[in-house]
RNA sequence: GGAGGCGUCGCCUAGUCCGGUCUAUGGCGCCCGCCUGCUAAGCGGGUUCGGGUUUUAUCGCCCGUCGAGGGUUCAAAUCCCUCCGCCUCCGCCA
């Protein structure tokens, strides 16, 4: 959400971060007019509600003839308060309806255009040359099935398309890349956190996840749950409706759960494969900060996300999102994608967020900072996607005799160098 | 799943039976000031959150806010209903 006041000092901003996103500019003008609105019918409301309780205390002080005389007034002005209080929150509703439909604002250096208009920040590695090597890479569904590491075809037995077992050498895989990534997070100051994974409207509501994103959302029509695509929710809603101290400040959680997702509108798109699956885990970095730290806390999150690929040795390229392809809680979104070879391309395996105030708004979430009380900052990125970094792994890994090397940091867990076929 | 209890402005708490000077009590903590060789104690003041208003620096005034939402009433912390959360007991269970 934004800021009404924001917007009624520069909605020219505003106007023009719609139009960089592609979305409707005129929508700022609404959102000012329905305040405008709104703020007249509270005028007209507080004026009577006064009037009410000056009168309300003279019938309680009164007796006889004259209680009866003002109670009938009282009653007059009752109906008239209540239409009131209708009016204004009609006059609300109508503001946060608009309110609601506006994304935040970008921030002004992220690059103009739709999804391909991407920037590529920079290349890290460099994708091998298996011709050279002298043979075909496998993907990662023949690897997975020859080292006995990924199940996709029992999992559509099972539970259909989109879902996998890890087996074996995969489990492990998922294992020892969840500690890494945590030792990584604990020894950067996160705290660790396991959540919830069915969350009430409210939560799902206040990410900004049941907007245009909502056909994606799994959600219990029994139980009126939504299943989290990402600990991002559960965790953004961790502090939802609290004011926290400003010298607690920044706050970093590292959120481990598994994340559901519809994949609605996906039909035919990485069908082969552990590349999209409704179901995952994933470990998640979220910050809450004050707003005026949030770029600088964006960068760290990002540098973070690259230290966990680099000690895995996969060639990935940084690209800062374009202003039509950020989902309308963020401000600025750098992506990291890691090279798959069978693909022949980049393909993203984390990404990073700087949402500002606006997920912070929805939610409640403020900061007291010496007399005043404002909102956050929130941002989020991904540490570690368990199956897109584990079809990373195998895909650049893979030897000329169908085995895959392990990353040094992760042979401990696996207790061997190399993952042999079965 | 069954039975019962509870939810008040950081924390604790008075008020709820029996609706109206409740403009929500008191304590702790915290903040400011006074006093004081220093500290402690003492004294005075302040301390929910949201919104409106004044050319929103400040001060002030006003409205809402007693877990949330409805209802009854001229009037609701107080009465009624629904929901949420917490606690206790029983049952079931990894």
């Amino acid at each position: 959400m934004l800021d009404i006041r924001q917007l009624r000092d520069d909605p020219d901003a505003a106007r023009r971060s719609q139009t960089a996103r592609g979305e409707d500019p005129s929508l700022v003008d609404a959102a000012l007019a329905a305040d405008e609105q709104r703020r007249s019918a509270i005028v007209t409301f507080e004026a009577l509600r006064s009037e009410q309780k000056s009168l309300g205390k003279q019938v309680a002080a009164a007796q006889g003839d004259e209680k009866q005389q003002l109670l009938a007034r009282t009653k007059e002005l009752a109906t008239e308060v209540k239409s009131a209080e209708v009016a204004v929150r009609e006059a609300e509703q109508r503001l946060s309806d608009v309110q609601l439909q506006l994304s935040n604002l970008v921030e002004p250096d992220a690059p103009v255009g739709g999804e391909e208009d991407f920037a590529v920040l920079e290349h890290v590695g460099t994708p091998r040359d298996f011709a050279a090597e002298g043979f075909e890479p496998k993907d990662h569904v023949d690897l997975g099935k020859a080292l006995g590491a990924i199940d996709v075809e029992r999992a559509a037995k099972v539970s259909g398309a989109r879902f996998y077992y890890l087996t074996g050498p995969g489990a492990l895989l998922e294992l020892a890349l969840v500690n890494v990534a945590i030792q990584q997070a604990v020894a950067a100051g996160f705290t660790p956190m396991i959540t919830p994974v069915l969350v009430k409207p409210a939560a799902m509501e206040g990410t900004g996840f049941l907007g245009q994103a909502a056909e994606n959302v799994f959600h219990l029509e029994q139980d009126d749950f939504y299943l989290i695509g990402t600990s991002e929710v559960s965790l953004a809603a961790y502090h939802s409706d609290e004011i926290l101290d400003a010298s607690t400040l920044p706050l970093h959680y590292a959120g481990i759960s598994t994340c559901f997702r519809r994949e609605a509108g996906t039909y035919g798109k990485d069908t082969r494969g552990i590349i999209r699956v409704h179901q995952f885990d994933k470990i998640e970095m979220f910050t809450f900060c004050a707003p005026e730290d949030a770029v600088a806390e964006h960068r760290k999150l990002l540098a973070w996300e690259r230290q966990f690929l680099d000690q895995l040795e996969i060639p990935y390229r940084v690209i800062d999102v374009a202003t039509g392809d950020l989902g309308s809680s963020a401000a600025r979104k750098f992506d990291i994608e890691a090279w798959i070879p069978t693909q022949g391309k980049y393909r993203e395996v984390t990404s990073t967020s700087n949402c500002t105030e606006f997920q912070a708004r929805r939610l409640g979430i403020r900061m007291r900072d010496g007399s005043t009380t404002r909102p956050v900052a929130t941002l989020n990125g991904t540490l570690v996607a368990i199956p897109r970094v584990i079809v990373a792994i195998l895909e650049n890994h893979q030897q000329a005799d169908g085995s895959v090397r392990v990353p040094e940091p992760l042979r401990g867990t696996l207790g061997t160098d190399v993952i042999a076929p079965i």
